[in-house]
DNA sequence: CGGCGCAAGTGACAGCCGTCATGCGGGGTT
DNA sequence: AACCCCGCATGACGGCTGTCACTTGCGCCG
């Protein structure tokens, strides 16, 4: 019996895959949680088998949640299941200690099937995704990074220069760093690049 | 019985929401699709009491699918399933006749009560979301909207006027008319609003 | 100590952005 | 005809943006 504990903020979706993993006669969800530390909370006290959880999740994101897994060397594993394709987030659930990464665009089968490959210690990884992860690496640091969200906000770059306690000048330079290296034509469109890749 | 097709891109949720509406005694799933004109054409073919979809779908959105059912004066009901507690959505959903509108958000139950009360000729259409949807309008116009959708993109005053056939200025203008309208500093700012209401 | 590298800042320039007042022509109203 | 509204255009202004060359201060390491 392989134990499942699932994490996803939209009631419906969670629901819906509740209802699905325990169509599996060799699979048991012991419950679920609708955010990251609600999670955090249940999966000490249920001590599952497996994690299943989403990424975007208000507080605590899944990424963060398998980080914490990971430095508190808990013994179950993590599956992360999510909407976005982005090479950037594999690349940091990968850094995270988790065993599988599935796309919510994959069949529904699927995630039976990693469940099992990942108890008996496997990985599962979405392939196209894991060619991808390997080939292109972020290109920004932290500060064009922090900018560039900002920047996509909204805000213009004395704003952002207050937020950061940074000079008017340097703000601007960041960004046109950020625009170079991704390409970009200006802060939007840098901004969309680096969100896609999921960079951000 | 009530006699249902599942029209929803993502075939992890697809297959997950199918298998949860398979739990119920009186809810039948004659089938499903992953994007909108397999959904209409498997319309034709099933024709199902209710047709429950999603908004984001590639090639024709819930939204546009709605309509055409509408036009066509097609028997059957409509459910439409989001993630977007977009007002605008709302708003174009009704004028298309829909009679649910449920957030994901929502609890997993509420779709198979959702999927009977329509069944039964009444209208399930979240609560909260109906309030905003009726005392907040779209201010943009056409031209506001077309302009501001590639203003998010990124492309700049001039990419936008020769993509519509206008000049420089007129863009400038149009984008600063829409700026006022939502309130926003910037276009980025305006852009995100417009958004986020659901009025692009 | 000297030198290197790195994060942050400066200043200047051209071009883009946001705003506003104003103009023009076509379509409809009276 | 006189009128007004509407979509589009123009031009000017000040501020913001993107780029680049160059400086400043600080920690590190040989």
């Amino acid at each position: 019996m392989i134990r499942v504990l699932l994490a996803e903020d939209q009631a419906m979706v969670r629901g819906a895959l509740s209802a699905l993993l325990n169509l599996e006669s060799d699979i048991e969800v012991l419950g679920s949680a609708a955010d990251g530390e609600t999670a955090w909370r249940e999966l000490q006290r249920l001590k599952p088998d497996v994690l299943v959880t989403d990424i975007e999740m208000p507080g605590l994101t899944g990424l963060e949640l398998a980080q914490r897994i990971q430095r508190h060397e808990l013994p179950m594993k993590v599956i992360i299941v999510t909407t976005f394709a982005r090479p950037g987030f594999l690349r940091r659930a990968l850094d995270a200690g988790v065993s599988g990464y599935l796309l919510k665009d994959a069949p529904a089968e699927n995630l039976a099937e990693a469940l099992r490959t990942v108890h008996r210690g496997g990985r599962a990884i979405d392939p196209q995704l894991a060619l991808v992860a390997w080939t292109e690496a972020d290109p920004l640091n932290d500060r064009e990074r922090q900018v560039l969200r900002l920047a996509g906000e909204g805000l213009s770059a004395g704003d952002i220069a207050t937020r950061l306690n940074l000079s008017h000048g340097t703000v601007r330079n960041y960004l046109s760093e950020a625009i170079g290296k991704l390409g970009a034509g200006n802060r939007i469109e840098a901004f969309r690049l680096a969100r896609q890749k999921g960079w951000l």
